[in-house]
DNA sequence: TCAGGCGTGTGATTTTGCTCACATTTATTC
DNA sequence: GAATAAATGTGAGCAAAATCACACGCCTGA
């Protein structure tokens, strides 16, 4: 751990005391599942939720005029389709596996008996809604309240946070992101991402290499959307 | 009930039953604020939740270049504060009483100590933040996926459903709401709010009788969305 | 009753971002 | 290593939205 980046994020599994891991573990099922498959779709009935134990998924919303829109991209330890928790709604977004994954996947059923028998694991999960709740929001009135380089920015400070690794001239994003998934992010075109880019890449704020983006001067990004300060724990992308 | 609004939705604590009810509220204090008091301050630490008994309550982000944003409108029964819960986080939201409330204040570690308890009661919380959480992101991605014009369209559509009434010529919206309020809910100006709404006033979508909106055809704003089959509990504003 | 405040309405100008079109570079595949 | 595909880079034109500037109506309180 250095001074870049201060820590990683703690994700939800990894809150959770050895004994709740154990008995949470006990309620689900290991599954392989390959890159490009697809948990649930956007509209279907919500039946099971995800722990991702290896791999990456992607959260995103498709319109008609297809459109995509990413939502979240989802790492180890994290939850995958809690927000279908326990509700006859339909799924709002789909979830796609884009590296190859080990999941664990969770009937929902099982898990309300299992939360109202344990209010202890129930409380941990509500801390885990509690804290995309914020994040979620903080993220969004970036890409509202300061145009589209406000919005990217936010982006990349959200990646930093939570795929960063430290590098000796800043903050490596260990993710590979072409201009197009970072436009699916912020809801813009890649043209747009494409001049952004190389906008900060001139004033030597970021650079990139053979396709990961390294971030030099995190804090020009921040003072921009007037966060220098805000706690690293909202500011994630999954 | 008619066939404009099918049904109101319901709110967290009318889903919680009689004897929850009950034990909930033996757990906290009620309070009443007036009007422009404010709850919590975005940046402090989180003490309390609150649920609404009567009145509203505005969540709101404000930056330092004093760009403002509404994210939600809460009312009667809805509860405020509850992403606080139990995080050491600092609030990322402002919460300001916008007409006089009765309100039941609830300590943090009181309620973390009722939800470990009554594992039951914990779950209905988790449904509260599911919903809330689809609400959100579904709103966000209209926000941003259809310009300002379908943002508009969307917080329109939000609106009739958590504040609308029947009335003989569509939904009545039954809050004021200037065109300045309006376009804080959508991060945009005033004038364009103001040109939006002149432009459906002319092919009747809407129409405005002394401050209130009353939409004729909401046909028309779901259809520019997208959104004809859309289940209306995540379309709130709330 | 009239002064001041607040909300609305609207034009002109500038800025931002999208679209389209195409060139160039970098990866893949056979 | 040539052929093809995928990703990047960039200009020009256009459309959407922000900004600025100001006029007007309506309420409210001295």
């Amino acid at each position: 751990m250095s001074s870049v980046v201060p820590h990683k994020n703690k994700r939800f599994f990894e809150l959770l005391s050895e004994e709740h891991q154990e008995i949470l573990l006990l309620h689900g099922t290991e599954i392989l599942v390959r890159s490009g498959q697809v948990l649930f779709y956007e509209g279907e009935d919500a039946k099971h939720i995800f722990l991702i134990r290896e791999g990456q998924v992607r959260l995103s919303k498709m319109t008609i005029d297809n459109k995509k829109f990413f939502l979240h991209l989802k790492q180890k330890h994290d939850i995958v389709g809690e927000f279908s928790l326990f509700n006859e709604m339909s799924l709002s977004m789909t979830a796609e596996v884009v590296t190859d994954s080990r999941l664990v996947r969770f009937d929902q059923k099982n898990l309300e008996a299992l939360f109202t028998q344990h209010g202890d694991i129930a409380v941990s999960f509500i801390k885990l809604f509690a804290k995309n709740t914020q994040s979620t929001q903080a993220k969004f009135s970036d890409l509202l309240l300061y145009g589209k380089t406000g919005a990217f920015y936010s982006i990349l400070i959200r990646f930093s946070n939570s795929y960063g690794v430290n590098h000796k001239d800043g903050i490596l994003i260990d993710i590979k992101l072409t201009n197009q998934d970072l436009a699916y992010f912020i809801g813009t075109t890649r043209e747009t991402v494409n001049r952004m880019l190389n906008d900060l890449k001139k004033d030597n704020i970021i650079s990139v290499r053979n396709g990961y983006i390294i971030i030099h001067q995190i804090d020009f990004l921040r003072k921009h959307l007037h966060c220098e300060k805000c706690p690293l724990e909202i500011c994630t992308i999954s």
